[in-house]
RNA sequence: GUCCCGGUAGCUCAGCUGGAUAGAGCAGCGGCCUUCUAAGCCGCAGGUCGAUGGUUCGAAUCCAUCCCGGGACGCCA
């Protein structure tokens, strides 16, 4: 694949040349030299580990083996000769010109990030609410993972399309259809929660208790209750004719239902957008691509199967079966109808072949993942994993954890009801204010004095910065433990730390009064070990940005941001910036700030994150 | 029953896909603010990496078998 260029900014890169080359010279094998990161500071900064396997497979012995690399490998101007250690270990100490030469490259408008050769586009599938229904913590995941991912393959340059798989079609929609004509409400005036109420309504009044009669039935309950059970089971089924009346009118397009069917739309996603918008992730309108938008292409997938020989009819309903399983995959349902299997298909044709996407993904709870391995591989047996013009493409289900409570159950409130993300995000908002607010009391302060509007700004900035850092930086297939308490301490390894970093580097750099221009003049210079271990994790951005968009690990970035916050807080203990005593080494150092700022600046934004210059 | 995903410090989590003495953050203990923001920095303490075998120079990482927890399993989405 070619998304693995590596970054010429990153010592690595040349380091895996020199190894290689060497390597070559030695054993005329072309062999990864294992370029990685030193494991103790005092070995140095790089070490390649290449001649304990290579040895194993030239039966040779490591230690010669990594004395002739070392010999053999040309480092002049980059580090020094490599050092041997235990059983073949070669280490590597770069040389200070060299470390300042890469930073000077990586110091551009592109911070080193160099854009994809790859002209199709990514396809993210994202947010996925449901019509009617309020957005959960659950959305929050699938929200901000998925608006992550596409902002990481924006920022190397991809056409992403964040696709919004609206549950906006089919008998629940008809059901609060139905339920909200039946009691005559102004749909004009509908709030979220009356209408998340209705559809509630709507799936109890549905819920047809056959499986309930049947056993009172077998247990010989008494008749008062067999008559309870019976006479529910009836209303039931008024209500699922009612639905399905009113479906068919939906689909039959009746302007009066489809207008009402609109409403209940618009009132949903006005709350979506909102939350989205809090949340800094680019979710809008024109991401909305729905269930209801591939209704005409449901008939024409089954079709596709069948004249194909893929699928069978098994008790009435249309199946894909598989080779190596026993499940198949429903596509059609006894009565004709079609399932979400049916569109998935659809959909995933169409981000293939219509949208051109040679990467597909699914950021859908991970509970999902038998599912969404039948659908990729039915997909697969037909075809449809292929762009326009015929390239494999390559689709994934990132499938999230649940969050879960201080409990480890799933987070529920104390009525056992799913936290709504609106009461989850402005309590999150509240605190970051609070706290912002009450640390401006301070006379010395930096905050000290600005005005309430700008401080309720921060205050929420950081707020949501708590949140979205404790999601994005765990493995994402793992289910997590949701803390407000210890997400707004806003110590340690959070989002806030984080934005106190940059907020430190920008006061450095506000004070000094130095222009832009100044400072990118001035040269880049390596001394102090804080500076070094610094300019070192500043070079690794660039192949971090890659390593995030190949395994789709959010949490690297995350990693990445607090070593590099770690970094930065080291250097502002021990090395001062306007108040050393020599002129070149305050420009270097202020030059090191500014670069510093904008990494942590731009990678907070793969996070939507925003980096305030004060709090 | 079949299949999938987990198990690492008291708690919450990393561990760069086989490398050197397993790392952070909370919580605990001890230092550091007349000096660029103490939302910070430095240090101490804390571990049979679920268990047992195996593969090899080398295993938290790969293989096998168990134990524990969670999840998914045809006409909902």
């Amino acid at each position: 694949m070619s998304t693995d260029s590596r970054p010429p900014t990153d010592p690595t890169t040349i380091l895996d040349a020199r190894f290689r080359a060497a390597i070559h010279a030695v054993s005329a094998l072309d062999a990864d030299p294992q370029i990685r990161l030193s494991t103790n500071p005092n070995f140095g900064d790089y070490q390649a580990n290449a001649a304990m396997s290579l040895a194993k497979e030239t039966k040779g012995n490591p230690r010669d083996l990594a004395g002739a690399l070392a010999a053999k490998v040309d480092l002049a101007g980059i580090a020094e000769t490599p050092v041997i250690a235990g059983p073949g270990f070669l280490n590597i100490r770069l040389e200070r010109s060299f470390i300042s030469a890469m930073l000077q490259a990586m110091d551009n408008a592109s911070l080193g990030v160099e854009p994809t050769k790859e002209t199709h586009a990514a396809v993210v599938d994202l947010c996925g609410v449901n019509v009617a229904k309020q957005m959960h913590v659950g959305h929050l995941r699938a929200t901000i993972i998925g608006d992550t991912i596409a902002r990481v393959f924006e920022r190397l340059g991809r056409k992403v399309w964040r696709e919004n798989h609206l549950g906006d079609w089919g008998l629940p929609i008809a059901m609060t259809l139905a339920a909200l004509r039946r009691s005559r409400v102004d749909l004009d005036r509908l709030s979220l929660t009356d209408l998340n109420d209705a559809y509630r309504r709507a799936q109890l009044e549905g819920r047809s208790d056959d499986a309930g009669l049947a056993a009172a039935r077998a247990t010989g309950v008494g008749a008062h209750r067999l008559a309870e059970l019976q006479a529910q089971a009836e209303s039931a089924g008024e209500a699922i004719q009612d639905a399905k009346a009113t479906l068919l009118r939906l689909q039959g397009g009746d302007p009066e239902v489809v207008a009402a069917w609109q409403k209940i739309i618009d009132c949903t996603m006005r709350e979506v957008y909102a939350s989205t918008s809090t949340l800094n992730a680019k979710v809008g309108a024109e991401h909305n691509r729905g269930e209801s938008f591939f209704r005409d292409r449901l008939a024409p997938v089954v079709e596709a199967f069948q004249s194909a020989g893929l699928a069978k009819e098994d008790q009435g309903a249309i199946v894909v079966p598989f080779a190596d399983r026993e499940r198949p995959l429903l596509i059609r349902k006894s009565d004709g109808g079609f399932l979400y299997a049916t569109t998935d298909l659809a959909a995933l044709r169409f981000r293939t072949h219509d949208l051109d996407g040679s990467r597909v993904i699914y950021v859908v709870d991970a509970r999902q993942r038998d599912h969404f391995k039948d659908v990729f591989d039915a997909a697969a047996m037909i075809g449809w994993d292929r762009t326009r013009d015929g390239n494999k493409s390559e689709i994934t289900h990132l499938g999230f954890g649940t969050v879960l409570g201080k409990d480890k159950r799933p987070l529920k409130t104390r009525s056992g009801e799913n936290f709504t993300l609106k009461d989850l995000l402005d309590e999150a908002m509240e605190r970051g204010v609070a706290e912002v607010t009450r640390r401006a009391q301070d006379p010395n302060a930096p905050t000290h004095g600005m005005r309430h509007a700008e401080l309720e700004w921060v205050g929420r900035a950081v707020g949501i910065a708590a949140i979205k850092y404790a999601d994005l930086s765990n493995d994402l297939t793992k289910d997590y433990v949701f803390d407000l308490d210890r997400m707004v301490a806003f110590e340690g390894d959070t989002g806030p730390y984080l934005q106190y970093a940059h907020a430190r580097i920008a006061n450095i750099l506000a004070k000094a009064m130095d222009s832009a221009a100044q400072i990118a003049s001035a040269a880049h210079a390596v001394h102090e070990p804080a500076e070094r271990a610094l300019a070192l994790h500043l070079l690794r951005y660039p192949q971090m940005v890659l390593d995030v968009a190949r395994t789709l690990e959010t949490h690297r970035i995350g990693a990445y941001l607090r070593t590099l916050a770690e970094c930065f807080n080291a250097f502002y203990q021990s090395c001062p910036v306007l108040k050393s005593e020599d002129a070149s080494v305050r420009q270097s150092r202020l030059r090191l700030c500014a670069l510093a700022r904008r990494v942590l600046q731009d990678g907070l934004s793969l996070y939507g994150i925003d980096a305030p210059e004060r709090m």
